[in-house]
DNA sequence: ACTAACTTGGTACAGCTGTATCATTAAAGA
DNA sequence: TCTTTAATGATACAGCTGTACCAAGTTAGT
């Protein structure tokens, strides 16, 4: 047998390409021979790997998913160290928001494709639904155990608090990517928040 | 003088038409001719009207923002009747979740515009900016009045408290347009988090 | 009636799009 | 060496896009 290469790595750095020259430009701007150039590669052979861009695009999507929800989870592991939970909370929340180039882009082109999402049910399918629920978990879960350990104010619903607080990370990161905030505005906001559901420090008594 | 016609009104009526089919279609997938088709009315006249697509895009999102915020302050008012000023500030966070045909249609394409202005400085130039502004000013002096009257947590910061629930709410607002949450779930977080904002009406004492 | 504004129709253009087909070359395991 | 897979190249296609130009018609104030 002949010449074997790993056809799921090829796909990768094609759709990485993808994603970076949709960062750049706009994922509505992107068309196949854009993406071959990104890629360094013929566009035969794009359409070698991916059939169809429809097929391009929706692996695409997969990718930045999953390479998002790595850098996540990474840095909440990251803040594992750190005294008490809201650390980790933090770490998750402040991930999502647009701060550096890679966050601006996820945020960007993740953005693009719910709205492409909302007319093409093919690309609405599963990312849309799955991954914001498996951050909702997440966060929930993080709550409930600095909830058991009585860090929270005890009137806060964890998974009702999870969702509000994903939610107003999502749309601080949009304020931030069209340039209404910056990027300290939104942190602001959200620690003000956690502020607010996690009992403070120097109350007094116990 | 001859045949005079209201350009204003006109330009308005194909603005119309291209948000109608933009809603249906995607903004992305709209063209000079679906919209002279949706307004009934031949290409050349759109041209007419708008010399180019961009003229007409901003134009577009132009009349979006000045309907939504029609659309929001009439809600406000008519809440005004009921009493304590907590109904006008669920008018004006409930009023912008995409819970019927017009309101999702509204998140729909003002994403879409917010996602093309990361790329087109043109469009990013003034509403992005402006338009959560001027909701936020609103939503803090509504807050401000709650908090002179004694309805508030005393730790709330009006101002933040303001910018984080409008980011939560566009938050989930986009979760409802994906299919990941209900309109009703997404009224029952916001209903929690102002809840922990507002002091509940049955405590004890004065 | 005349004139200027409105509106339409057709028709064209160059440029891009995704997709397809052709032949050819390069590489590497059997 | 041979055979399969990978990769390139050129080239084509039909279909759409925004923009443009021209001529002809309709409409309503003066």
């Amino acid at each position: 047998m002949p010449k074997r290469v790993d056809h799921a790595e090829r796909r990768t750095e094609i759709a990485e390409a993808l994603v970076r020259v949709a960062g750049r430009r706009g994922l509505h701007a992107v068309g196949m021979r854009d993406v071959a150039a990104e890629a360094g590669v013929s566009l035969r052979l794009v359409q070698y790997y991916f059939q169809t861009k429809e097929k391009l695009l929706l692996f695409g999507l997969e990718l930045l998913a999953q390479r998002f929800g790595e850098r996540v989870s990474a840095r909440v592991r990251a803040a594992g160290d750190a005294p008490g939970p809201r650390a980790k909370v933090e770490a998750l929340l402040l991930a999502a928001l647009p701060t550096d180039d890679e966050s601006r882009t996820f945020h960007h082109l993740y953005t693009s494709y719910a709205v492409l999402a909302v007319t093409d049910p093919a690309l609405a399918a599963q990312p849309f639904i799955k991954n914001p629920d498996a951050a909702e978990d997440a966060l929930a879960e993080l709550l409930r155990q600095a909830q058991e350990a009585e860090l929270l104010e005890p009137d806060v619903d964890a998974r009702l608090e999870a969702a509000g607080l994903l939610a107003m990370s999502a749309g601080l990161g949009t304020g931030v990517l069209v340039g209404q905030r910056s990027p300290e505005s939104a942190t602001t906001v959200l620690g003000h928040h956690l502020n607010r559901i996690f009992r403070t420090g120097d109350v007094v008594g116990t």
